[in-house]
RNA sequence: GCGCGGUUAGCUCAGUUGGUAGAGCGCGUCAUUGACGUUGACGAUGUCGGGGGUUCGAAUCCCUCACCGCGCACCA
């Protein structure tokens, strides 16, 4: 026996050295297994895309469970037999990595973006995107991700790049992508647009105040912002209201705080006529709603506040930021005896999610998609094609009821707005000389300019699973890999990214990028308080790998945790399954020392026959629960039965045998646990890699890597 | 407002097609030079949120109510 087994497991010492003999190997690529003949080449394929991460530091425990999860699927299929390909990645993340260098920068130098300039700012962030890389790979790795680094990608680079300009092109020449000047959420913080899913809402109390435009103007308006009022061009009121219908249709022109301002009553059905005084004032180019009641009734949009959220107009507005301007307006009001009312409403304001700016709706020449309109020979919408797939059972979501939100989300969607004003991200592929505009590549000559704004970053990661494989080049990968199996991912990111995916796949591909949906929920602390800097209870998985090892953690994250539900995670679990780990290594030892030199292959007596049957059922039961996404039974069905089963009952009852004379029971118990031991540590390699495979190299030492083991019972 | 999920042992959660409730942690008692104290044995605690229904039988299916969480939308 192997004088390592005198010792407690020590993860610390073991779990580098194995990933380092794992990457040497190969076998973490495909192409080397099939070379070696471990893997059939006519194997059915099994793919996983690595969701990517951000560059923007360092991952969580919410990363650490993507890997475990991943890690499990890939490891369990590639000892099956499949063709098994999991290729890693990082996310640019356009719009969070320049929010953190912006951050540090003003913070250390006190510079703007403005102060750096363009290309100063894009060094720096590249500085900080390619540590990030490296932080983020070192962790990737410690948690023993058997991923092809062979075939690493990043959003950003040369051949994401092409896919990126290649999908733009064909969108713009399908008529999909087209620029207009419609209102945007503006964030004045960021000085850049944001789609509708990047706008978090905050609930606050703000002021609604009733007043009139004018002594003579006849009706009353209720609002929160009375400073947008100066850019108001209508009044509307509901068609059946009767207290104004004798308006309707009339013009008015007034001196609103020293700004002039004509408004028309219009009669509009969205205009709920229970609410305030049942008129609405109209400001075409600050709210989405207005900008929409301006469409119907073709009403001028006179825009009164700008990028800096500040007013436009003349007069005492004239540069005020919208709060200062805002309480001029009331005190006006106030001196002017045209206020009515002032009431404490609850109200949701828009902010931008990464940073907490106000959202401002202003109008502006903007990149869109259109997800209504008819994609010219395929006779439905890029709306249907996301909705298709889901609905006719191409593509199943794990837990199947998240497909309900998925509906609500996309038939509610609206254009997708993808020029962003940040300089971080894949530049929107259009030059501009004079009149002319070409879209795709840059052309040949002089004189061109492209256009200033990059793409929303979800452009880009939508077409990761493709993009990945090599495409637009039909490459051998791409027609081997995709559609890839399982996207694995958090709920949170269901409409930001995979609704994309399907969006941008079923354009480019016209077929799905994965069949399978599986969606992890949140790693929240013991207490299920949510992971963050301020609380001060985050993990980090690389301490946690080093105090208690990888394989706990995996475990950790893994047993208990159902799909799409949130999942809370202490040191004492983790720790729990650092003592699994050491009782696997201990039941190594007992195995070890009682069958040196026995025949693995003796004859089992009939209770033995059935022990072992016994856990073949259970590898039987436990592979089909990772076939149908139960990796979490899995795991546990496999602990309970080494601990309970194999350690508690039969080490023990072995023990008897072996001090009583019945030769032939003891010859048949010793091949017996022999082969119990290596197939629970067969098994539990997905979940525990580093502690199996430590073990395997002295219980199979002539057997290669467990890593590229066969699994018990099943191949593909 | 629309939608989704949850409510099971002190705590955190499983419970796959309906068949008289499970795990981990915690707690209690006992054991011990044993493969392992990172141990073992034994034990206690549940009207499975309330009510109603279907069924021979419901934690599980249906209806309804309550509370908690989340998503989307949003009133100006």
């Amino acid at each position: 026996m192997d004088d390592k087994f005198l010792k407690p497991y020590d993860p610390l010492e073991t779990e580098p050295r194995i990933y380092q003999e794992w990457e040497e190997s190969g076998y973490f690529n495909p192409d080397r297994m099939i070379a070696d003949g471990l893997t059939d080449k006519d194997a059915e394929a099994f793919s996983i895309i690595l969701p990517p991460p951000n560059v923007t530091g360092r991952l969580h425990m919410g990363h650490a469970l993507m890997l475990a999860v991943e890690d499990v699927f890939v490891r369990a299929k590639r000892m099956q037999g499949y063709r098994t390909l999991w290729i890693p990645g990082t996310d640019h993340a356009a719009i969070a990595t320049q929010s953190v260098v912006e951050k540090e920068v003003s913070k250390k130098e006190g510079k703007s973006r403005y102060d750096l300039g363009r290309e100063e700012l894009l060094r720096r962030i590249e500085t900080f995107a390619s540590e990030s890389h490296d932080t983020i790979v070192g962790q990737v790795k410690t948690m023993g991700a058997s991923l092809d680094w062979s075939r690493e990608a990043f959003t950003l680079d040369e051949t994401r790049t092409r896919a990126v300009r290649e999908v733009f092109k064909r969108m713009y020449d399908a008529g999909l992508i087209y620029r207009g000047n419609r209102i945007v959420n503006w964030d004045p913080k960021g000085q850049t647009t944001i789609s509708d899913d990047e706008i978090v809402h905050e609930e606050r109390t703000a002021t609604l105040y009733t007043f009139k435009y004018a002594k003579d103007f006849p009706i009353a308006i209720s609002t929160t912002r009375p400073e947008t009022k100066v850019g108001d061009a209508a009044v509307a009121v509901h068609p059946d209201d009767a207290r104004y219908k004798e308006y309707v249709g009339k013009e008015f022109s007034f001196t609103f705080c020293d700004v002039p301002v004509t408004v028309r009553v219009v009669a509009d059905a969205e205009v709920d006529p229970a609410f305030g005084t049942g008129a609405l004032g109209v400001t075409p180019a600050h709210s989405q709603i207005d900008w929409e009641i301006a469409d119907r009734h073709d009403l001028p949009r006179p825009q009164v506040i700008n990028e800096y959220a500040k007013m436009t107009v003349e007069g005492r507005l004239s540069g005020k930021k919208t709060a200062e301007a805002r309480e001029m307006v009331v005190a006006w009001l106030r001196e002017e005896g045209l206020l009515e009312k002032e009431e404490q409403v609850a109200q949701n304001i828009s902010t931008a999610e990464r940073t907490g700016g106000i959202i401002e709706p202003l109008p502006k020449l903007q990149w869109f998609i259109d997800v209504n309109k008819e994609i010219p020979g395929r006779g439905k919408s890029l709306k249907q094609l996301m909705l298709e797939p889901v609905r006719d059972g191409r593509i199943t979501i794990v837990p199947e009821h998240f497909d309900k939100t998925y509906f609500h989300w996309i038939e509610n969607l609206r254009d997708w707005c993808i020029s962003r004003q940040i300089w971080y991200g894949h530049r929107i592929p259009v030059w501009y000389q004079g009149e002319e505009m070409v879209v795709g590549e840059a052309p040949e000559g002089d004189g061109w300019t492209q256009d200033e704004d990059t793409l929303d970053t979800w452009f880009s990661s939508g077409l990761w699973t493709f993009s990945t494989l090599g495409w637009p080049e039909q490459t051998e990968d791409l027609k081997t890999y995709h559609p890839t199996a399982i996207l694995e991912t958090g709920y949170d990111i269901l409409f930001f990214w995979v609704a994309r995916m399907i969006l941008m796949t079923g354009f480019a591909l016209d077929e799905v990028p994965f069949r399978t949906i599986y969606l992890h929920g949140l790693v929240r602390d013991a207490q299920g308080r949510k992971m963050s800097k301020s609380l001060g209870n985050n993990m980090d998985p690389l301490d946690i790998a080093s105090r208690f090892g990888a394989d706990a953690a995996r475990m950790a994250l893994i047993v208990g945790n159902t799909p799409g539900t949130d999942t809370r995670i202490s040191e004492d679990k983790i720790k729990g399954y650092k003592n699994f780990a050491n009782k696997l290594w201990n039941i190594t030892r007992y195995v070890l020392t009682e069958t040196e030199g026995v025949d693995e292959n003796a004859a089992l007596t009939e209770p033995d026959a059935a022990i072992r049957a016994e856990l073949d059922a259970l590898i039987a039961d436990a592979t089909k629960d990772i076939d149908e996404y139960r990796i979490y039974m899995a795991a546990d069905k496999l602990y309970h039965y080494a601990w309970d089963r194999l350690a508690s009952e039969l080490l023990e009852e072995s023990k008897t045998i072996f001090q009583s004379e019945d030769e032939a029971a003891k010859v048949s118990r010793k091949a017996l646990l022999i082969s119990l031991l290596r197939d629970v540590i067969t098994t539990l390699h997905p979940f525990m890699p580093f502690v199996t495979e430590e073990i395997w190299k002295s219980i199979r030492p002539a057997d290669g890597l467990l890593m590229t083991a066969k699994w018990p019972g099943k191949t593909v």
